[in-house]
DNA sequence: GGATCTCATGTTTTT
DNA sequence: CATGAGATCC
């Protein structure tokens, strides 16, 4: 079988260019997962390379399970030794393995998430006795991140005006509660490995005979750490294949830099350059539309994208008066699409704020179209699912003073803020951990000890819980009992029960919990193994493919992902532009990726909206379109005086939207480059799509007069029977207003809701 | 020691 | 507006 099979010229020059050092700058769609894996295969099959000899870097688990997945169908197995992962868990397991040889930390260390180190922070700012008024935590921990994203240690760290002097003793102090707990930050995963290297050749040099490929997605994504981690381990061999796009990178505010494609090119001059052109997703007039805004980035490598698919629907662009209006048109037009036979799961909504998700999940709710949320809450964050951990991690390592904070008194068991200084200064000066110190009060009934009767015995109580969870981590007991246990003995679950407002948050947190327990059973073998799966997963990574429902996500999270049809809202200068952003032209320009990276995730149809009003906290003001939409030729756009609409910022003429006829067309009717979509796709069964081009010709299927008359009687498949209150025509569906007894009124479209006439 | 209230705060968030 | 952390009150 040919390796290259079903390739392009470019992607085969990728996948069989002789090892060394490759730069793929692959544009979006291009297929760049496609050539990893296939480089990967290449490898293996053609040059016999060892996948024991691999090693493939992504940002995310989902990124590399992917194309764990993909190699797999291409071998027709696993791999044997291929080491795919992201480059925390990679570096987490590499210090594992060489615990021995660090210097701060025990082979159990754990991982610090966010949360844990603003407490870090706290606790170091305390300790120094200074105000976290004046020094913000979380603006602390930027200062500490970005530091160590660029190896700087506390020592090297410059003290070049008083806030960097407090933040160099703050880093200090924090970096020392961290040893004692015996735990790392994420950024700590990537610089203690590097560290260890440059302490280590020795080390360094097993790791570059073991990884002598050395593969990396989203290049123009890593941060200086990132890089030096890299450049260490090819050092050796050279053989080194990175694939990015700087027009995609978003996350220079985390660090990265794309520099570093810069810095590639240099310490590799000998490197091969590929630049992947063609795009498999999206239509040409989407991809014109994308061009015509990054060219107005500086600096950068320039591409010239193309597509097979010529032609296609123009973009929408829509004025609405409000996020609630705006949110309406987007609702309005999905519905639209659910009658020419696209699928819920087609759609997809992007903004550039959390925030604005609300007002889209109102309209969605409000006529009941099923949506996910991507990334809103995450469960690693929630409270309940933290507190379990916290049980766990504590057990796992009894010098994790942050989780011990966190349960000492959670649920509430009579141990308030006097009675645990007093237990920590006390363990203190005994030279015991605050976990020892409660195991002594639970076993050594001679213990000299400074607390009244009540507070013991609140202690005492916990202690013995805390030492029976211990001897049963000791005698490895399961993960699942181990959980179980500390379930039952802190009765946790009355706990969450007396906490919630209403039954629905309780069974809401209950059932976090269990699906954290599910987790714990299924996937991990051993405490620590789970504890690291915890803490080196997100969210996205459990994106379910496929189900009914529309995606709401912000552009960041848009990234590697495509729709078929896509819609971004809030297009005003403020939002897309973020306001934190106007000021220079580095912040615009990548507010200006973050755009190009949801144009392109549009396969099929791009609708774009702005508002004239919105509310941000709380306040109504008018807005202005963003700078972004002139940057869009009006040719690739439909909308009545398209021109007019995005200069008349603060008059606004009348209320349409993208439903609506539209006056200005393409000049030529665009030829649907697609093949009708398989009946499979579309979940109301062999459905296709009616015209090329809907906006240039009225939906045939269009009611001209309501079916729904007020005082109708009807009957709704969820909500019951009610009374049609009126009707009206909207672009082309019927919006019928329906009272339910115990619901009340409901703003249902006709052709979603399905009604039912009941005459009597 | 624990619950309640007030006040400040507020992008994006792969790990 | 909505959330969370700290102060204040019981």
């Amino acid at each position: 079988m040919d390796i290259l099979h079903g390739l392009n010229d470019a992607q085969k020059t990728a996948v069989s260019t002789p090892p060394g050092p490759v730069l793929v700058l692959a544009g979006p769609g291009s297929g760049k997962t496609r050539v990893l894996t296939f480089r990967i295969t290449y490898l293996i099959r053609q040059l016999n390379v060892s996948p024991w000899h691999i090693m493939a870097v992504t940002f995310t688990n989902k990124a590399a399970r992917e194309m764990n997945e993909r190699i797999e169908q291409l071998l027709d197995g696993q791999p044997r030794g291929l080491l795919m992962g992201t480059f925390h868990a990679t570096c987490a397991r590499i210090l594992r393995r060489e615990s021995d040889n660090l210097t701060h930390y025990q082979r159990d260390f754990v991982i610090f998430d966010t949360d844990d180190q603003l407490q870090v922070v706290k606790q170091a700012l305390k300790d120094l006795n200074l105000d976290d008024k004046k020094f913000p935590p979380y603006k602390m921990l930027n200062g500490i991140s970005n530091a160590k994203n660029e190896l700087i240690t506390p020592q090297e760290y410059a003290a070049s005006n008083y806030i960097a002097a407090v933040t160099q003793r703050v880093y200090e102090r924090y970096q020392e509660i961290l040893y004692h707990n015996n735990a790392m930050d994420f950024d700590d995963l990537l610089m203690n490995t590097v560290m260890l290297f440059d302490e280590r050749p020795d080390v360094l040099q097993k790791y570059q005979e073991r990884y002598q490929h050395i593969l990396v997605d989203e290049f123009q994504d890593t941060n200086t750490a990132q890089y030096a981690l890299l450049k260490r381990l090819a050092a050796r061999h050279h053989n080194i294949f990175v694939v990015g796009d700087s027009d995609q990178s978003i996350y220079k505010w985390r660090g990265a830099d794309v520099r570093n494609i810069n810095r590639f090119r240099e310490a590799y001059p000998e490197a091969e350059v590929i630049l992947l052109e063609q795009n498999y997703r999206s239509t040409q007039l989407i991809l014109d539309a994308a061009k015509s805004v990054i060219r107005n980035n500086s600096n950068r490598i320039h591409k010239d994208l193309f597509t097979e698919r010529q032609g296609g629907d123009p973009i929408a662009l829509s004025e609405a008066y409000d996020e609630r209006e705006e949110a309406e048109t987007v609702v309005n037009a999905i519905q639209g699409l659910l009658l020419q036979g696209y699928a819920l799961s087609d759609t997809a909504v992007m903004y550039r704020t959390n925030a604005q998700s609300r007002a889209l999940e109102e309209g969605f709710m409000r006529v009941g179209i099923p949506y996910r949320l991507v990334g809103a809450t995450q469960f690693y964050k929630r409270r309940e699912v933290k507190d379990i951990l916290a049980y766990l991690r504590l057990v796992h390592n009894p010098a994790d003073s942050v989780s011990f904070n966190r349960i000492i008194n959670t649920p509430t068991r009579g141990i308030g803020s006097k009675t645990q200084q007093m237990l920590v200064a006390w363990a203190q000066q005994n030279g015991w951990l605050p976990t020892d110190a409660l195991v002594k009060l639970a076993l050594d009934p001679d213990v000299q000890h400074p607390f009244s009767g009540r507070a013991f015995n609140a202690l005492h109580n916990f202690g013995e819980m805390y030492h029976v969870w211990q001897r049963l981590y000791e005698q490895e007991i399961s993960v699942g009992d181990l959980f179980d246990t500390i379930l039952q003995q802190t009765q946790y679950r009355d706990y969450l029960e007396k906490g919630a407002k209403d039954s629905d948050e309780y069974s809401d947190r209950w059932g976090n919990v269990m699906e954290l327990r599910n987790t714990a059973t299924e996937t991990a073998v051993t405490l620590t193994e789970f504890l690291e799966n915890a803490a080196l997963v997100s969210e996205t990574d459990n994106l379910e493919e496929g189900i009914p429902a529309t995606t709401l996500l912000t552009l960041h999270a848009a990234k590697g992902l495509e729709f078929p049809v896509v819609f971004i809202v809030g297009l005003e200068d403020g939002i897309l532009p973020h306001s934190r952003s106007l000021d220079t032209r580095e912040d615009l320009d990548e507010e200006r990726r973050l755009f190009y990276v949801g144009i392109t995730r549009a396969k099929d149809r791009l609708y774009l909206s702005h508002a004239f009003r919105r509310t941000v906290w709380g306040q109504s003001d008018a807005s202005t379109p963003s700078r972004f939409l002139r940057e869009i030729p009006d040719d690739l756009l439909a909308g009545a005086n398209t021109k007019a609409r995005r200069q008349q910022t603060k008059t606004r003429a009348s209320s349409w939207n993208w439903s609506a006829n539209t006056t200005s067309q393409r000049t030529a009717p665009a030829p649907r480059a697609t093949p009708p979509r398989p009946a499979a796709h579309s979940n109301r069964g062999g459905y296709s799509l009616p015209t090329p081009n809907t906006y240039d010709d009225p939906e045939p299927s269009r009611p001209t007069t309501p079916q729904f008359r007020s005082g109708q009687r009807v009957r709704h498949a969820k909500f019951g029977e009610g009374t049609v209150i009126q009707s009206k025509l909207t672009g082309n569906d019927e919006e019928v207003h329906v009272a339910f007894a115990g619901e009340g009124v409901k703003r249902l479209a006709a052709s979603f809701a399905k009604l039912e006439k009941i005459d009597d």
